[in-house]
DNA sequence: TCAAAAGTGTTGTGTGTACACCCATGT
DNA sequence: ACATGGGTGTACACACAACACTTTTGA
């Protein structure tokens, strides 16, 4: 293993783009930097990997640590290792993926992070290292995704109306989509279930309520933490 | 940075699945060991990550000096990184996926691999490190690539027949296709162009040699080294 | 009774699939 | 002349897209 003591290694690190929707808006948690590089600027939650770690393991970690968020989807996005991407030196930086629920979306900040907070993509502030080409990267993914998977209904709390998923796709593609042919399709997936139970207290025709089919759940790959 | 002396770093190396498709069979480019661990089994070609490296270039210059193989689609697919992985230490590997067209194939072994080889994937032999679960991912990466957008270009010389194309799909996929269907997409995408030129000193009527059309490579993403 | 969102079908268009025979060349 | 792969069209099933009105509740 020659190069171990001609090279010195890599500082590797894990950071985590989640992705949540609340309201019309889809968002992005972030972290304020108490240490410097970047000191004050927002990042994405992340740090490093420890010795022993798996790295799935380390990205669930620092999420729980930097942002109070666990139990979400998350999956492997992509690996960035530009030798300048850290002015510190050699980081490379193995980034994840993850949806949550608005249901659960209080965001707790911790000792690396002087504030966590959650931000909409379309309104995003200035960001520390390479973390805005990495949201980039996200946000790409999340729509494949959306369109090929139905990792959709991690955004969504456990019971929700046809109506709110809708919506989700709505926001995501960025465009509006025909009530009549996208419940059409989602029913002859056969991935929903009705509960049984309706939407209370609304101004208006209450909604039935649904939940994602337990069978098609595990065909699904996710991780959870 | 306080990790950086609390946790030594992890070494980190970059690993190439290359593919290429000879006669009826997908095929997977393998050196055999020369050092400790796994001495004398056969591993993908991969190796450490230099200083100041970014990992693209690190995966084309490891797989041009155990391989001699260069000029190729690559693109990055997995970062692996169980702490077990790897019996001298900590180790974690970004594993690229390449392809290459079957007329440049000629693969020579150099300083760290004892002997270079083309395996079918229907063959492979026992595999060093956790190689065997990077070649099945590498493969589903390839199926799926197909699927969706036109690399299989990549794994064909500059001019081919349609005959030729619709086995590399037949191949990759493992099931054949009817070539009327076959033809009529392709042609419908409108993703290559004729060349003018037949195939020649064939026993049989003449194909027409077809080049992917320039317009569709610009939009592919690729990375060439 | 009004406002607001829920819920519901039909029709046309395009895409994928199944299927069989003649053509051009070398031997 | 025959063997070998090259090359071609039609018909049916299914998925997707466009489109408007009635229902149920709370205020």
């Amino acid at each position: 293993m020659a190069h171990q003591y001609i090279y010195e290694n890599p500082s590797v690190t894990v950071d985590i783009v989640v992705f949540t929707v609340v309201g019309e808006d889809l968002k992005v948690a972030l972290v304020k930097r108490k240490y410097a590089p970047f000191r004050g600027r927002w990042v994405i939650p992340g740090g490093f990997v420890r010795a022993n770690e798996p790295l799935d393991d380390a990205a669930k970690r620092e999420l729980l640590e930097e942002t109070n968020v666990k139990g979400i989807y998350l999956e492997q996005l992509y690996t960035f290792g530009d030798p300048k991407r850290d002015p510190r030196g050699r980081v490379v930086t193995i980034a994840y993926f993850a949806l949550i629920n608005s249901s659960n979306v209080n965001l707790r900040a911790s000792s690396d992070a002087a504030e966590a907070r959650w931000f909409s993509v379309k309104g995003l502030p200035e960001l520390g290292f390479d973390h805005k080409k990495i949201i980039g990267y996200a946000l790409q993914r999340l729509k494949y995704k959306l369109e090929y998977t139905t990792v959709a209904f991690q955004l969504l709390p456990r019971e929700f109306t046809l109506t709110e998923l809708q919506l989700v796709y709505e926001i995501i593609f960025g465009k509006t989509i025909d009530k009549r042919n996208f419940r059409k399709k989602i029913l002859s997936l056969g991935i929903v279930e009705e509960t049984g139970r309706k939407t209370e207290d609304v101004a208006h025709r209450p909604a039935q309520l649904y939940r994602f089919s337990r069978r098609h759940m595990i065909l699904d790959n996710f991780i959870r933490s």
